[in-house]
DNA sequence: AAAGCGGCCTCCGTTTAAAG
DNA sequence: CTTTAAACGGAGGCCGCTTT
């Protein structure tokens, strides 16, 4: 999508780190990842930074859904990025040193985004897949690229840092608060983090520069949703710093049938609730036809 | 072909959080 | 505190598949 952003730029500065294997041009700019870039357009122009994504709040469980109604995944998912500033690269000298204000940081244009990926349930015979298509394991559990499901992931899928106090500073976090997915099972997720005013010495794409993944998370059927648990200290606090997202006191779990609360009378038509559906033959197109993604 | 079964989506009432 | 809006859990009923 960004693809070409930049194309048709030539520079003539001495080869830098980010000048290796420029062969394969498929791979959307993901080839940089984890490495030192250095950049010959914006914020960090003429300097060599390495980028690193860590996921401090990885989400527990969701609630799968179709059409209408979505449930976000809970705990919301946080990463967090931080940016090393690389001198003397490939000498003996290399050093590195962490960004040292990241309020100084230009967010305008970071942007990170994330895949979807299933976790298998039994492991096939590890044999099956040495191929390079295995990007990641989950206790032992190949994840082949190929299995992305990102398509079932609805939601605010890019987002926006947010610079927030974390853990004594200023740290620059992307918070996934309305992340909804559409199939039921065992996912995890896959972060990537780039710039879309920055640009690496030769390099023609925009530059995914870090990624990581995520832990496991479940998701349920409507009917064997188990419930949300109350915030975390990390959601709260993300909350009193005006990142928008769910936040709830106490564990939600509504009393089964029967079960009363102190002061509680049943319902009287509980067992035979009226439902004006909407009769039609439903074909279920009628109405709620708008669709997002 | 008809009846039975089960999975699943949508819709609803209640509860909680936010706003006034 | 009271009111409004959103979040949330529950389950009815639709739909497609399986069984008789």
């Amino acid at each position: 999508m960004f693809t070409h952003f930049y194309a048709g730029y030539e520079s003539s500065q001495p080869a830098g780190p980010a000048t290796f294997s420029q062969n394969d041009s498929q791979a959307h700019g993901t080839d940089l990842i984890g490495r030192p870039i250095l950049f010959v357009h914006g914020q960090f122009a003429g300097s060599t930074i390495r980028a690193e994504l860590r996921e401090i709040q990885q989400a527990e469980l969701g609630r799968k859904y179709a059409r209408v109604d979505r449930r976000p995944l809970d705990p919301p998912p946080v990463v967090q990025l931080r940016l090393f500033k690389v001198r003397d690269v490939g000498t003996e000298h290399e050093l590195e040193s962490e960004i040292p204000n990241y309020e100084d940081v230009q967010i305008l244009g970071l942007l990170c985004t994330v895949d979807l990926f299933p976790v298998p349930f039994v492991s096939k015979s590890p044999s099956k897949s040495e191929a390079s298509e295995t990007v990641h394991y989950v206790n032992n559990h190949p994840i082949e690229e190929s299995s992305k499901a990102t398509s079932a992931l609805v939601g605010a899928t890019f987002v926006q840092p947010s610079v927030i106090d974390y853990e004594g500073k200023k740290a620059i976090l992307f918070v996934f608060a309305d992340l909804a997915v559409k199939i039921e099972g065992s996912f995890i997720l896959r972060y990537r983090f780039f710039d879309i005013f920055s640009r690496p010495y030769n390099y023609q794409d925009l530059a995914i520069q870090a990624e990581c993944y995520g832990g496991a998370f479940h998701v349920y059927s409507t009917k064997e949703f188990p419930g949300l648990q109350a915030s975390t200290e990390l959601t709260k606090h993300l909350a009193r710093w005006g990142v928008r997202l769910n936040t709830r006191e106490t564990e939600r779990r509504r009393r089964k049938k029967g079960e009363t609360r102190e002061h509680f009378s049943p319902s009287p038509n509980s067992g035979t609730r009226k439902r004006k559906r909407s009769s039609g033959p439903s074909t279920d197109g009628g109405f709620q036809s708008d669709e997002e993604e």
